[in-house]
DNA sequence: GCACTATCCTTAGGAAAGCAAAGAAATCGC
DNA sequence: GCGATTTCTTTGCTTTCCTAAGGATAGTGC
């Protein structure tokens, strides 16, 4: 009867699976679940990005893609390169070896979706489809501010976050 | 056409909304993720649990909940108590300010999920569980041993989170 | 041209979350 | 009773992330 409950259950389900095996998968392939997110944006990007894109797309701070980048140019999967438009700005590149490696290490979604989804049904594959983007929506909603926890539980008010696009 | 595609991004944008939205609603209650998390665990077992069992619902060594029930301790969120019946095992067990805190911090799906689920039609509620619950159930699976990469052990319940190297 | 401001990246320092390995105490099995 | 097992903690390390401050480059007004 409760169906938001079981709903909730599901999504809570796939969330923890997915960063399990994330975690076991990176591991496997010799690089940390971080590192790894960066390789696959690069690659996504044609090969090359810039560490505001990437922190952007991370959700996380340039400092932070500072360091990841940091450890991959010193494992070699990866190098800097400046731009010749905009000298401020920096080119991720990957490395061949990068590349071998984000190879070896398929996304962790894919792995485990793929092959079940594709055997599906027609039908249902466009149910599925259709749900999770509805999904997708209701959760990807971008202002976030209008949440009322936000701001009725916000004690320790160092700074809401910047998170508000 | 390519659905399985637009499966997987809609599911990563899940995933990623989910967990930006939980690093700022922790933040805005006082409360770490991970902490959060444990708490929650605790109250959704009704108002105790012992670390074997937290370690296990949440996927992580035993070690990492110590140290996340001592920094609970401290912040006066929870106390321990031993068990009477098996004096190894340590029950955590929420203070009433660990309950306040909860109620003020509800779970991040929660919040951003109900609101728009219970609007739905009948028809559409149904339908999105069942995708949920079939894609949990995808990616939830405890026999994917025809990963390439991984060896996943653990088949066991008990066997508690000894992810490969 | 020249100061101002904005943008992009890095450095430095620190917090949180996780793990493995080893140890202490209690219980179980025989 | 005594060794083996289970449960929890300790120790020491890694990874990921943050904030704050700074250094360059680019764009703008005058």
């Amino acid at each position: 009867m409760d169906r938001t409950d079981d709903s909730l259950i599901a999504l809570r389900r796939i969330l923890r699976a997915t960063e399990l095996y994330e975690r076991d998968l990176a591991n496997a392939a010799g690089v940390t679940p971080a590192k790894l997110r960066v390789m696959q944006i690069v690659h996504a990007r044609g090969g090359t990005a810039t560490p505001k894109a990437l922190a952007t797309q991370m959700g996380v701070t340039q400092a932070t893609i500072t360091g990841l980048v940091d450890k991959l140019v010193k494992d070699g999967l990866v190098h800097r390169a400046q731009s010749s438009l905009d000298r401020r700005q920096i080119n991720v590149v990957l490395s061949e070896r990068g590349e071998e490696t984000l190879h070896r290490a398929p996304d962790a979604l894919q792995q485990r979706f793929v092959r079940e989804f594709e055997r599906l049904e027609d039908w249902e594959q466009a149910q599925l489809l259709s749900s999770l983007e509805r999904v997708a929506a209701m959760l990807d909603a971008r202002d976030i501010d209008a949440s009322p926890v936000l701001t009725t539980g916000a004690i320790h008010a160092d700074k809401p976050e910047k998170r508000s696009a």
